[in-house]
DNA sequence: CGTTTGGGTGAACATATGTGCACCGAAAAT
DNA sequence: ATTTTCGGTGCACATATGTTCACCCAAACG
């Protein structure tokens, strides 16, 4: 047997019947039912791996009842990445408020993502997952989603006055790198034990060392001229040699 | 129906009963038969969702024959997993052979990396795959070898002249940042379009800057001494303001 | 009130899976 | 030449899956 976990399903809807409550909102409360039993479900597996019957079983009914709701695993799963990214953007936007020094930036810039990685890990662990592995529909979904958190960031570093004169691909491959960055760190986290903060604060500490060195070379950085293109091969052998 | 790809099976082992071949030698053919099923299968699909029989059914054998080679889908998973490191190391080991100035550097070594994707595509994909999703045993077994190499990458650095003062902390950290940034250089190579030289020298281009940006933040770190700790907070803000 | 709507049910189907068992036949060992 | 070894086979079983269909019944609506 494949999936062998514990099978103990729970009541989608908590029996308070005390207040009748509108069909629509009962309606929602099971299609979020399903969307957690699917999240919880996913801590040591991988979405491709799960099944309608089991995420159905899992919140509390039965097999046909999902189709109700979504009309295959696919859709279930697009409506996760959705969510989830719901809180991500949230996430950004505390993010885009501090406007400090570069180091208070990084510290600050951290400090939230593990927040964050806390409060919604079911979702961080999500699409951590499904980044790049399984359903190529969730993956492209999510890559988009990241590109896109990527793009944004780039426009946020082009405001910034020592950053002016960057060409906007020099602006994207470093908010791609600062995005990769973020996102190796975020896996970092979930995978360290949950209740082990010394590793936890390793890893906050490496980030945010990451981050800087980044930064530093930011300044010594020579802006290629918008024109990108066959330029290759004079780069100027900048670095220590 | 969660597998409705091709049912084709293949052959496993060639019929060429020309020359009678060795016993122990036909039992290899057929479990490296089993691994590159395996491999072949997860082209859109996660490790996780991969069936004993489907293997066993693509690599040309019954599923009960399976058990002759591995005991379960586990194994055949770490197989691959240390199949997959052997030709990891042995693009590192090119890579180490280059010693140049850092830009040529940095070119070489994407080169490297660019050339290894395709040579092994179906490697790198399934470790990349199943780097951060599914079986547990997989995934660990892969940092494991991946942390390996940031090590040994570290202890190369470390050589270098100008890396002569840094602490070991800071070294990993460096190396760190590298091999994460090579994984996801490889990541989007193979998300690429495989017959699109363009968009591939796009991610070549964005790989070689990223790396650049790093090494120009070397010659600007204040190297942390090794005596780590609660030194929080002091680091001057030595960014662009 | 009566009627319609729609979330949830239960049985049923064809098909898939992991694994145990007895067996075969040729290579290997004696 | 005889026996042993061992990949590979075929069958069987219990169990899982996706999806269909006809229902049920309380909320929603007229």
């Amino acid at each position: 047997m494949r999936h062998n976990g514990s099978m103990n399903a729970r009541a989608a809807i908590t029996p308070r019947p005390s207040i009748a409550i509108t069909r629509s909102e009962r309606k929602r409360q099971t299609r979020e039912a399903l969307l957690e039993a699917a999240l919880e479900l996913l801590e040591d597996r991988s979405f491709g791996s799960l099944s309608l019957r089991e995420v159905a079983r899992s919140a509390g009914i039965v097999p046909t009842g999902f189709y109700r709701h979504f009309d295959g695993m696919e859709e279930l799963g697009l409506a996760l990445v959705d969510e989830s990214f719901r809180t991500l953007r949230q996430m950004i936007r505390s993010a885009r408020a501090g406007r400090q020094d570069t180091t208070n930036a990084i510290r600050a810039s951290v400090a939230i993502l593990v927040r964050h990685v806390h409060e919604h890990r079911l979702h961080f662990r999500f699409i951590a997952r499904e980044r790049s592995s399984g359903v190529p529909a969730l993956r492209r979904a999510i890559h988009n989603e990241i590109r896109l958190f990527s793009s944004e960031l780039a426009i946020d570093l082009a405001r910034m006055p020592f950053l002016g004169d960057w060409s906007s691909e020099d602006l994207h491959m470093v908010s791609g790198l600062l995005v990769d960055t973020m996102v190796s760190t975020a896996e970092a986290i979930l995978d360290a034990a949950p209740d082990d903060p010394a590793a936890e604060r390793e890893i906050v500490r490496m980030a945010e060392k990451r981050l800087l060195l980044i930064a530093l070379g930011v300044p010594r950085w020579r802006p290629s001229t918008a024109a990108s293109g066959g330029e290759r091969g004079e780069r100027r052998a900048d670095g220590p040699s």
